[in-house]
DNA sequence: AGTACATTTGCAACAATGCTGCATGTTTGA
DNA sequence: TCAAACATGCAGCATTGTTGCAAATGTACT
């Protein structure tokens, strides 16, 4: 409850209920969440446009980042402490369980270097790895 | 032409207009395709529920594949020859420029073996690089 | 603590995206 | 050529995401 306050301030945002539950389900919960599910543990308190738009100054904020994935839906992570706006370093891979469905971040492992052919600049590295995860297998 | 007609037959889909003309977008473009992208160049030909489906038998055959975005749209991309029905083997890196939005396939750049800690079992590596393409630059 | 200002929220309406069932039209293979 | 199998179009629906505006809330200041 101190981290969610100090996470705010540091941010420069006002402190909300939304923003507060929000983050909390963030902090809560290990994995990243998709707009549902992070809908379904508030919707009852919150409109979904303030959803969405929670989640998009987050985004905006660097406290938390996108997970690209082959679904139409949209994940979300919490960032590491040191993401600062506009100024993302995810540089960990994510791991997408085809048991549980559940997509968590490896923060320990970096993602590899990719060479690319002559021409193409580099600026960020996804890499997202499939499987099953250590509690369902 | 020829080719369309052959791919078709290899996977033993009934050739119809819907399926020539979508399949001939996908080889004449080189990059991916987004179902937008593919629905403005036969929107006026075919239904929209004509397009889902075409593209979703696709992916079943193996003739296209998944590529994973941040945003929540749905990309895909021709698979090279060696791909069959439920069993793909796109371990090629994908490119998204930032500058043209385009996404394409990078054959020839392998996905990198990434270590997962233990008792995560690996099945898929999906790697989406970002930056500036060699056409942009 | 009270007030003014800026920010956030909820509501309503809308647009885009994706899916399903069913009747009709096409393709295939004999 | 014909019947069976398959693909298509249509209508309608569900979900997802966006925008503008008025009301409510949070912040900073006295």
């Amino acid at each position: 409850m101190e981290k969610i306050l100090a996470i705010l301030k540091k941010n420069h945002l006002s402190v909300t209920g939304g923003r507060k539950k929000i983050l909390e389900l963030f902090l809560k919960y290990p994995g990243a969440l998709t707009h549902a599910d992070i809908e379904k543990n508030t919707g009852e308190v919150f409109d979904r446009v303030t959803v969405y738009r929670t989640l998009q100054t987050f985004v905006e904020k660097g406290i938390i980042h996108l997970i690209p994935t082959m679904d139409n839906s949209i994940l979300y992570a919490l960032c590491k402490d040191d993401c600062e706006a506009g100024h993302h370093h995810d540089n960990h891979v994510h791991f997408f369980c085809d048991e549980c469905d559940k997509t968590i971040c490896l923060e320990y492992i970096t993602v590899p270097e990719v060479k690319l052919p002559n021409g193409f600049k580099l600026k960020q590295t996804d890499v997202v790895v499939s499987g099953v995860c250590d509690e369902c297998k």
